[in-house]
DNA sequence: TTGTAAGCGTTATCAT
DNA sequence: ATGATAACGCTTACAA
């Protein structure tokens, strides 16, 4: 068995008060108390007891992350990011994967998270889904990731923005027959979808060009469904020019079957995605690069901020930080004169 | 304040004992007295509080994985293989990213995991390391992936007979000078890395091939990494005519520097890689796929099934577990007669 | 089958 | 600055 906080105390000839204030660092405490216990608790190798100490404070120490998909670049990327601060905090890392929330969804229930976590971290998950609704309402400190919600803080791009910068670098270039690959067909609540075609509307509107219905498909945010669309697109009469996929591995999938149709990204037809995905660069594709780790990170920081104030304090205003993006040109996207020469 | 389980207790008329017994299905409880306790607790929306009953149990039920990456292909396919099966067992899903093991390196101490998990799934971690090493030391059950250790329960691949696989695929369609691209030039006990080399010498061995010093290089398992090595092969005054990439990502690596240097892989040279990534399909890369999110799943059903059993029961006897591997050839390989026409 | 009550190892309040 | 001690909410012998 494991000494408890019992045996240090006695060992070090203080009560087990003192031995808790001392090793928490709590302050009114005997320096050279602090430093006897100190001494004597590690030389013990004494550990507190998590589940004890968790019982007795009513904080957890723990929070959750819940997030669609696991093995998807960014949200790995993502969970790197919060790995990567609440490490540095001792802070413990629960993990959700919930599914897709277009299908079957396992956002854990309330019963699943109360008394386990002392905060939420959601990514990318459509805040108007009532299962989701429960979760910013469990009273909990939460940030969102990659989405935003009236009312709850996050951490995201400004997704319109990214839809108009990658459709206006394809206008710019000189296309006019731009085709859009976003996500579902219906509207479902996840924001950067919509918000990314209302990027891409806006832009061809601000360029005088009409907005084809037949131009726009769906790729479900997957390889293989940016493939099934631009394939879909391919065999319509007047194929387009160039495409705007709301991510990069649907634009991924893109390209594919632009080479299976033994069609040259770029120089056939122009692919541009948003994501800034590791393996972008690989496959030359022009992108809206957003900073995937570091909006983990921060939406962690903020996290533990909200959680390191008094209960009280904590502010009612909800911050949406929207961090910038860039575009990343490859040849994916080359100027039509040059494709043509 | 949520309600306790004595609020449960007084509501329906039992002691705390009976309801304890009851919410957890134990037996020797009457059916009736069951029915109702479930009845009550659910209309108070009670939920044990995991602190308590951790405290008084002693099990946490939580597992841990621990793994140097979150954000690369395999780890977060792994994780999510895990974090199937453990969801369906309301098991907890603790995180830990420890970083490189070739540089600096936080495995957890004994401290961070003591009392906080009831078992451990290690992934991809060379155990020699004395942190590693001291983990398995724990006392806790756990179970290595995608890698082994003597005495320790695993799941993985054959890395020999992966690397021989490989590499057998560039003989046989007609290949003679084959290099390799692993990980590190010197051996980090990492078994899965030394292994695949080792079946890559064999397979040449066994087809009566000399190995070139000259055409062995280092890609340290990642995009970039790979492209370095397939450069540097490239610089050779007898470049060689095929490579196996010890993994799909450093393979891709390859095939952009064969790209960059306006070569086609599979017409010009050829490459194989490890792993059955997501985008190996993308980029046409034969690959020895193996099922990594089985890994996960398989690895997490067997800590479980440890720790369902009575402390004592615990196999001493350490199940290595392997799995079946399959070669799929894509373009990245096409038989040299081809290639050449 | 059910109840009683003694822990489980801390934290935090109140004295001193 | 330190010490006693009552929670914290549950599990689990042991009794009934």
């Amino acid at each position: 068995m494991a000494y408890t906080i019992r045996d240090v105390a006695a060992a070090a000839g203080v009560s087990t008060a003192t031995v808790s204030r001392a090793l928490r660092g709590l302050p009114h405490v005997n320096p050279q108390t602090r430093e006897l216990v100190r001494r004597v608790a590690s030389d013990m190798d004494y550990v507190v007891s998590p589940s004890a100490s968790r019982l007795a404070s009513g904080r957890t120490g723990t929070i959750a992350v819940i997030a669609p998909f696991i093995a998807r670049w960014f949200f790995s990327t993502v969970l790197s990011g919060v790995d990567s601060v609440l490490h540095t905090h001792d802070i413990d890392l629960l993990v959700f994967e919930v599914g897709d929330p277009a299908i079957a969804y396992r956002i854990p229930p309330e019963r699943r998270l109360r008394g386990r976590v002392d905060g939420l971290l959601v990514v990318a998950l459509p805040s108007e889904e009532s299962a989701v609704a429960n979760l910013l309402d469990l009273g909990l400190p939460v940030s969102l990731i990659g989405a935003t919600a009236a009312g709850v803080p996050s951490v995201s791009i400004d997704d319109v923005a990214a839809g108009q910068t990658a459709t206006q670098h394809l206008i710019n270039v000189g296309h006019q027959r731009i085709a859009i690959i976003t996500g579902q067909p219906k509207p479902t609540g996840f924001t950067p979808a919509t918000d990314r075609e209302r990027g891409y509307a806006t832009a061809l509107r601000k360029a005088g060009l009409t907005q084809d219905p037949q131009l726009r498909s769906f790729g479900y945010f997957t390889v293989a469904g940016g493939e099934q669309a631009m394939t879909g697109l391919l065999a319509h009469a007047q194929p387009p020019t160039a495409v705007f996929a709301a991510s990069d591995e649907m634009a991924f999938g893109a390209i594919r079957a632009l080479r299976r149709h033994g069609l040259r990204p770029g120089q056939d037809v122009a692919v541009v995605g948003v994501d800034g995905h590791d393996l972008s660069d690989l496959l030359d594709l022009t992108t809206v690069t957003q900073p995937v780790r570091d909006l983990g990170r921060m939406a962690a920081e903020a996290l533990l901020a909200q959680l390191q104030l008094p209960m009280a304090e904590r502010s009612r205003v909800a911050q949406a930080t929207v961090v910038p993006t860039t575009l990343v040109v490859r040849s994916s996207t080359v100027p039509v004169l040059l494709a043509e020469s």
